[in-house]
DNA sequence: TGACAAACTGAACAGCGTTCATTATGATAA
DNA sequence: TTATCATAATGAACGCTGTTCAGTTTGTCA
């Protein structure tokens, strides 16, 4: 008897269905671009069945969070290809700041959205903390090469995190424009130097 | 001939009182907490009255923004009395968070209005510009005094503002809630520490 | 084939920003 | 004081929004 696994998968499908929807319409035109309605009409249903697959907007705008945060993800276990613990950090933080710029919205949604870290009770590890899972390792990789003294990894991660957080906002929403065109690349590699600065010898 | 003065001082009040009623919904429940008709009620008028004294909602906000930044000027200023410029910077970085922190809502729509800094052309320097001046200007005169050598003045604040304000932002959107309640304090403590690190002397 | 559950629809509700014809107000000129 | 006329204010309307739910259609099983 099949029908069951079909039908779950049939779910699974229209789910994803939704998901595309909803990601294309948020990549294009941000949160107000996505509308029950309009993905109603991408995916050929009435808005009131999306109701049987998510909760609510919010649901759909959380899942498209976690798709963020997978993508992400995988870009910094590709960084774990990179034997010096340093040039790693400094390859991430040049990625981080590069996923941020080319998905501006969604990187907002990500990190913009309180229901991301905390995950229900007793779930498996949210893929937001696994992604800075993998960021504090990578630092403490770099205590262990001895650089950054001073403090535990997980603070000196979420240190090194505030920085690249707040440069890529301040990239995204455009808050360099009182600089000319040319110097905004160079202001954010010094900044960047600025932030990892020292700790023993000089990392840019 | 007062008419045409009293006219024009009742459109300033007139103004005015749409604003405080936007800040005031705005302070509690964020953005879609103001809206153009809960403001016509709050103040008595009819929605489309609103129109005559603002374009339109964004134009609303903007001028929130605005205040946003007279305060956060205001709160700079009394860091002059600061004389040795290092402790300035310190508290001022304090202070900014603090600010954050204090005004969530507001801080997030100073920061992530992509308007407010761009003036029209010809302008009087925007008020979120000379905030941003007097930033300089302390770092500045920690360059004068020998502290963070290897950048100029500006670059160096802009590498500040982009950590308190990666901070800032992360502790608005309760992006610390995985860590120990108690442990939040010690670390935004220890970032702070880490980013004003060095520069000759241990700063924090 | 009939019964029953699951899936889907579309109207409805209460809200939104914005526009605009209509009405009310109040200053000016006769 | 009254008539005129610009200014100010209204409230209905437009086209949206998220969400709910009674009613209909679809598909599975006995």
């Amino acid at each position: 008897m099949g029908i069951k696994e079909r039908k779950e998968r049939d779910v699974q499908k229209m789910r994803q269905r939704i998901l595309e929807a909803a990601m294309g319409m948020f990549a294009k035109g941000g949160y107000q671009a996505v509308s029950m309605r309009r993905i109603a009409r991408q995916i050929e249903y009435s808005a009131g069945t999306i109701y049987r697959y998510f909760e609510n907007k919010e649901d759909i705008m959380l899942q498209l969070c976690f798709q963020g945060f997978e993508r992400l993800l995988a870009m910094q276990m590709e960084l774990e290809e990179i034997p010096d613990p340093i040039e790693r950090v400094k390859r991430g933080s040049r990625l981080y700041v590069a996923f941020a710029v080319a998905n501006p919205e969604l990187y907002e949604l990500m990190f913009g959205t309180k229901e991301i870290i905390k995950q229900p009770e007793g779930a498996e590890e949210s893929v937001a903390l696994k992604s800075l899972g993998k960021f504090v390792a990578h630092v403490q990789q770099c205590l262990d090469a001895g650089y950054f003294s001073g403090s535990d990894a997980q603070t000196l991660a979420i240190a090194l995190w505030a920085s690249l957080h707040g440069l890529s906002l301040l990239l995204i929403k455009e808050q360099f424009r009182f600089l000319p065109e040319e110097r905004v690349d160079q202001v954010v590699e010094k900044a960047l130097a600025f932030t990892l600065r020292g700790g023993g010898k000089d990392l840019l």
